[in-house]
DNA sequence: TTAATTTGTTAGTCATAGCTAACTTTTTTA
DNA sequence: TAAAAAAGTTAGCTATGACTAACAAATTAA
């Protein structure tokens, strides 16, 4: 029942809780994060975000003043970055050696990544040739806690005419993966801007597979590099 | 926050206690299993084993009389069964795949044993082709929670100018995995009794690699097949 | 620049899962 | 068969990490 193991000694929650925060503070551009934000983020109360924070705070992981905005220490952006490798190598894993879909490994690797042993992950990228990127695009950090953040241009930022290549989508909803593979696209799929309608900004686009429709809200989630 | 997820909803804790008493109860062959031999076996007070056990007949997982001894109901015993099983597919998948040693894996299953999907342990057990028979020569149980024993021969019950084939050891300590291993012991080894010293019961064994003197303790560990 | 709203904090409660200390029942031994 | 020992139970405590309700501070709008 007892639980020292490798090397940090937090709590999965503790864990879940300086992840969130670094996506906050880091993947979000919103420069400042709130208490209230975070505890949105991880669907708690503003009250338990709070308690969370004073613990983090007094075990140097977060810096913040009374009433002020979050922050994490060098310490505190270490932890978070290790989980993201750790779920990012387990969701490659998932996918490419257990025939998981990519809507499927979110939930599992929110799991596996609070198992605690460096040499499991280690051997495991080893074992997959380490990979740079995760199935949903996004950069997977190395074993020294490199994080390496691709430039986020959305698909909805580009005008009609313009050709880019798919190459991450917002590790988003089971909803969205879904609905993104199901029209046809996949990783570096090439996608060109037809139309962007004025009416209700819907956007017209072209790829491989067929033409399609999609919503602003789609777009906002879809990843992409500006080919022309 | 929340954790429902696949099937059951017992925590880590209910999980390994049910497994805990699966193991006093099938594989020892301790007829009657007590509360206090099972805070003993989960080195925890045999007053939070008494706790445990009452939330655990209150869901129907254990059976017993007030100063009773425990058993467990085919629920009890079925959860049970599938935890060994993912617990022996993942310390195979760390020797067999991840370049783990049959002493390290144990730890870090302990753990991966209480992830929650169904279709994560299915695929890899598919993955490495539905093995038999996890890094210690234990069975591992299939997906429908059918589970063989297997006949346990100590070394221990043998006599002098026997001959046997190692099948398996006592799911043990580090120490006792290493030296098995450094000694020149591997699993299918075959093994003769040279001698049992009347002195200290210690016995004089040859194989493959040469000639050692083990203890009775030792040797009460080993699991075998005789074969001559 | 005051009032309303949003944001953050505190206090007190609950569930889980440990613990110790004290007690009761059962089993063993003398 | 009575006393001692072992086994099992209960009560009351702790820590973690949720929650709600009430309150305080900061920000925004009127
Ligand atoms: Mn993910
Ligand atoms: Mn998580
Ligand atoms: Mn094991
Ligand atoms: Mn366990």
């Amino acid at each position: 029942m007892t639980n020292k193991l490798n090397s940090n000694n937090l709590t999965k929650s503790e864990e879940d809780y300086l992840k969130a925060l670094f996506y906050l503070i880091v993947e979000e551009d919103s420069v400042k994060v709130g208490n209230n934000q975070l505890a949105e983020y991880l669907n708690v109360s503003p009250a338990s975000a709070n308690n969370m924070i004073k613990k983090l705070k007094a075990k140097d992981y977060v810096i913040s003043e009374k009433y002020g905005k979050l922050d994490l220490t060098e310490g505190g952006r270490l932890i978070a970055v290790r989980l993201i490798r750790k779920h990012r190598l387990w969701e490659t894993f998932l996918c490419n050696y257990l025939n998981f879909t990519w809507d499927e490994v979110h939930e599992v690797a929110e799991q596996l990544e609070h198992i605690k042993s460096r040499k499991l992950i280690d051997e495991l990228d080893r074992f997959m040739d380490f990979p740079k990127k995760d199935p949903h695009g996004e950069m997977i950090p190395n074993a020294d806690g490199e994080y390496a953040i691709l430039p986020k241009i959305t698909l909805s930022s580009l005008l009609e005419g313009d050709v880019c290549e798919l190459v991450a989508v917002n590790d988003g909803s089971v909803n969205f993966l879904k609905y993104v593979s199901e029209i046809g696209l996949v990783l570096s799929s090439e996608i060109k801007i037809i139309e962007i309608r004025d009416f209700d900004k819907s956007i017209r686009i072209q790829f491989n597979e067929g033409e399609e429709t999609v919503t602003r809200k789609f777009a906002d989630n879809v990843f992409v590099n500006k080919v022309i």
